[in-house]
DNA sequence: CTGTTAGCGCCTTCAA
DNA sequence: TTGAAGGCGCTAACAG
């Protein structure tokens, strides 16, 4: 098991000093002549050196590592954003170390803390915005003092925190929905709501209802995620669909379990309910029928969230990801 | 922007030498008078210390950084490995960085790479398995000097490479999937194989066909991808369905684009054609009608792989994923 | 059990 | 342009 080779190895095999090896292999400024240059190179090359990046970090006081936390790396909003984060990334050279909270705020402050040892350029925060003050106010002095020390934050969809963050317009869109499924002729809603101390889903429910000309006949409400769709549809297929014609919930992946659960239950989609979510993630067009949501460009929201950690703005900026309604056949005219 | 406070600002706060400190916060062998780690603690606390891993790593020669390379983060099957791999690495204190090789060899081999430069304990590759003999040969040299250095290796279905790897069944699971559709009763099979040089699905198509008991009607290749299942399902209906009964894809987010190409020419699942896949990404139960496929636990897999890079088996051991046709709607007694 | 002191691999003044 | 030398933050002998 021999060693790595370092650049010592290689500055010696080239014949060089220390030095002038490191400016031909990284230095950006200095200039090597080329008859040295192309040495080290080679004997770089017939080494098979790579340079170890943390003795760069700790040498250079700067690494060329973007951490991103995210709640559910399985969930198809969390994966398109990773896709995008990773994807802009790339195009930086940089790499991404990513964390797992598991919707566990404390959990969440524990990963910042441990990911602020890896002194990270950046971290993008694409978690769940808590509601609870406790916690928001540890997470923001950390993620301040983060900053305090160099680094730089975005967020995803968190607004109300105080750092750069791509903000997607949740009211808005769930509003406009709302909208449009009224004009459509739907009257008795029912909204899978999500978690009550989660901002996102919140915002959206309280804007979806909002906009209706009546109260919506139910709100359920649980978790995030597709099992809670389901259980939450169940919920209130079981309690009695009545006067209920059309079901919101607050992001796709509820959607999804909803569909499903109206699906084993044999009540047709959308002729006796129709559905629709939010987020627009790839599954909304292959699940049948193919299901009316808002639309945000997650991908671009990512890879937008990395550009505002890294760009040099001043920094409580925000970038608001468009939003836009997409009909589809879960919710046809009535 | 005050700097990061070091071990030796917190040496100082505590009054106590740096190695004192250094071993209240991290040393292994914990012996420091309680007074004394208290006051570290303390001191550390007050400062907001961060341990710098970069520095740590270069000390200790070893980092607790884990490398992930995965085709494409978006994708369900890959997502879902990550997942499992993340939740591993966070259970052993590792972190996870994650490379996307947006399945092109070159941009793989490059990627291993550059991650070779954090010195990570472990790489697991869960990208595709190439046929290509050149790449191949590269991407091996490449990860066995890692080895060389000291470097552990996992491999996620490629196991015609000379590393420890999680096998997932693909002949086995698709012989049997074969096996039970033919007792079906069906008889007239369109397969989805997928790119030719992609081993994965080069297995699942030949072990598929070959437990077939007549040829299949048609066969079709195309990418890996959700968008390839539908374009080749399209081309399977356009050049008349005829004999064809059921379409295996082999893998899911391909008969999930197949899925939803028969929809959307208003072609009957299953009554005129039942469909099929492989992996049982969660998307699976969700569609409609649910999708026949064949259970890997991808979680499972992706834990199973970074406890294998990381354990001490002798090197090229293997853990074989248990592979289970799971027959769902899409493929009813015909 | 604690402090001193070399390194770890690399970058970057500072002279030459 | 090059090389020598100090330093980045931390760990690990090695004495005390």
């Amino acid at each position: 098991m021999a060693a790595n080779p370092t650049l010592y190895d290689v500055a010696r095999e080239a014949g060089v000093s220390l030095a002038t090896a490191s400016r031909a292999l990284n230095g950006s400024t200095r200039v090597v002549k080329a008859e040295y240059r192309d040495r080290v190179l080679a004997a770089a090359e017939r080494l098979g050196y790579t340079a170890n990046l943390s003795a760069q970090a700790v040498a250079r006081g700067t690494s060329s590592t973007v951490a991103l936390l995210v709640s559910d790396i399985a969930d198809p909003y969390f994966s398109s954003i990773a896709a995008g984060v990773s994807r802009a990334a790339a195009a930086e050279g940089l790499t991404v170390t990513i964390a797992v909270t598991e919707r566990d705020a404390e959990l969440e402050i524990s990963l910042v803390r441990m990911l602020r040892g890896q002194r990270p350029r950046a971290i993008v925060l694409a978690g769940s915005r808590f509601i609870d003050e406790d916690d928001r106010g540890t997470l923001v002095g950390e993620l301040q003092s983060f900053i305090g020390t160099g680094g730089r934050v975005s967020l995803i969809s968190q607004d109300e925190l105080p750092f750069p963050t791509v903000s997607i317009d949740n009211s808005g869109g769930a509003a406009l929905l709302a909208g449009e499924l009224v004009d459509l002729g739907y009257r008795g809603f029912g909204i899978l709501a999500g978690p009550e101390n989660l901002a996102t889903a919140r915002d959206r429910a309280t804007a979806f209802v909002g906009a209706l000309p009546h109260p919506p006949v139910a709100v359920v409400h649980g978790a995030f995620s597709r099992d809670a769709g389901y259980t939450g549809m169940m919920q209130l297929i079981d309690s009695g669909l009545g006067e209920l014609d059309a079901v919101f919930a607050v992001n796709d992946v509820m959607a999804v379990g909803a569909l499903s659960a109206l699906r084993d239950r044999g009540i047709p989609v959308p002729d006796r309910v129709a559905v629709a979510g939010f987020d627009d993630i790839p599954m909304a067009l292959d699940v049948t029928p193919p299901l009316t949501t808002v639309r945000v460009e997650l991908e671009a929201a990512g890879a937008a969230a990395l550009a505002l950690a890294l760009g040099d703005e001043p920094s409580p900026s925000i970038v608001r990801m468009p939003v836009e309604v997409v009909i589809r056949a879960s919710t046809p005219p009535r």
